[in-house]
DNA sequence: TCTGGGGTCCTAGGACCC
DNA sequence: TCTGGGGTCCTAGGACCC
């Protein structure tokens, strides 16, 4: 006994360029390209000619020279999200958010109220038509990778149920690249045995897919293959990071530059922050040098934190110590991500310590080293966090 | 193909603790 | 004094998704 398709997946189609054509009548039934350096998202009528999301915006304009490029216009997506969330809320009490354009409803709860997950999922569209003008697509299944394939098979604007009795016959025969998970890279090493759709996938022992995908990766991916997908729809799930970042072109940038878009980057993110009532812990500098070649420079500190003034501070000394590299290799993209996220109601003030209070330790802790060598201290946050805030900052043997 | 902006999760090594 | 196993935290990188 397998249970029964009771989750959605309700996915937006062409998000981005649905909403351009919604909102200007004379784009509809033409070509549309959102974002002019990469393409943000295309119009059915674009894709029809090979326009892909993520495609350099030359090759897309090339390949279909009579689309209709526009500009994004974030706040509109954002609004329309909103709207057509309302109603995934007011369909289910069980929402789970994806990304701006998608989410996982659980509607086994509702039959007797709403009817059967297909009702349901037939309802949910129409309303999302007549009531925010996006065509959407809907797959309903037993479990959420299921119900996401379904979707994504029944484009656009489709319904698509798969029952339980039919999975293998839905799924086995796919290419693995419709696997959730299954990129560039792990498409071609699974093509390099053979392995080409999901049903040989699922042939592999687990064993032998870990070895060659990695232990979670392998393990995940092989599960989903043989139907397994324990994950339940979850409503609550919290962001656990947030970024911003800016590309910078190739010409030279000069430290003041740089410093300044990392203060609008860190403003903005911090923002954020306060409007979310969350804070943070770990600053992440985000670099793309001159070659496209990405790193990143990370701290974390001890207690979190939402104003400006603190992560600019963390951000400013990542930067500092990155700008060698940054002069040598030239940059391309800078950014900033804000993870180890909390709830700020969560921050209790009598922490031991504050961030800067922990600049003051770590001006000690630089002392300390230059007397009794680097060996003789441990990382700043180990020794702060054993020390306490009132035990003295020497080593015992001082 | 000259490459945006926003995210998630996993891996691996070093340091540290018990 | 030497050694070990198991666990957490931090940093950096990588794959993937929309």
């Amino acid at each position: 006994m397998r249970g029964e398709a009771t989750v959605l997946h309700a996915d937006l189609d062409a998000f981005f360029a649905s909403v351009e054509q919604r909102d200007a009548p004379a784009l509809r039934g033409r070509p549309v390209i959102v974002g002019g350096g990469v393409v943000l998202a295309a119009s059915y009528e674009a894709k029809a000619r090979g326009v892909r999301t993520a495609m350099g915006g030359r090759q897309a304009r090339d390949l279909c020279p009579e689309a209709v490029v526009v500009p994004p216009r974030m706040e509109a997506y954002s609004a329309a999200s909103k709207d057509v969330f309302a109603i995934f809320r007011d369909t289910s009490p069980l929402v789970e958010g994806l990304s701006i354009d998608e989410a996982f409803l659980e509607v086994g709860g509702l039959r007797r109220i709403a009817g059967t997950p297909e009702q349901v999922a037939v309802r949910l569209r129409a309303r999302v038509l007549s009531e925010v003008g996006l065509p959407i697509s809907v797959g309903v299944a037993r479990t959420k990778f299921l119900a996401k394939v379904a979707s994504a098979v029944s484009k656009p604007d489709g319904l698509l149920v798969v029952e339980p009795d039919r999975e293998e016959a839905f799924l086995l025969p796919l290419p693995v690249e419709r696997l959730w998970g299954v990129g560039a890279k792990t498409a071609a090493k699974l093509h390099g045995l053979g392995i080409r759709t999901v049903g040989e996938l699922a042939e592999l022992e687990a064993a032998t897919a870990e070895r060659l995908l990695g232990k979670a990766a392998g393990a995940h991916l092989h599960a989903l293959a043989r139907l397994r997908d324990p994950r339940p729809v979850e409503p609550t799930r919290r962001r656990s990071s947030i970024g911003s970042q800016r590309a910078l072109g190739s010409r030279p940038r000069t430290p003041a530059e740089l410093d300044l878009i990392l203060t609008q980057l860190v403003d903005r993110l911090a923002r954020r922050l306060r409007e979310g009532d969350r804070v943070c812990r770990t600053v992440v500098l985000r670099l793309r040098f001159g070659d496209f070649e990405k790193a990143t420079r990370s701290r974390t500190v001890l207690s979190a934190s939402d104003r400006t003034a603190v992560l600019l501070g963390v951000a400013r000394d990542l930067l500092v110590a990155a700008l060698p590299e940054i002069e040598a290799r030239g940059i391309t993209l800078i950014g900033i991500s804000l993870s180890q996220l909390g709830r700020a109601a969560d921050i209790t003030p009598e922490l031991p310590i504050n961030w800067g209070e922990e600049a003051r330790l770590d001006t000690a802790l630089d002392a300390v080293r230059e007397r009794f060598g680097a060996t003789s201290v441990s990382r700043a946050t180990q020794l702060g966090r054993d020390t306490g805030w009132d035990a003295p900052l020497l080593p015992e043997h001082e």
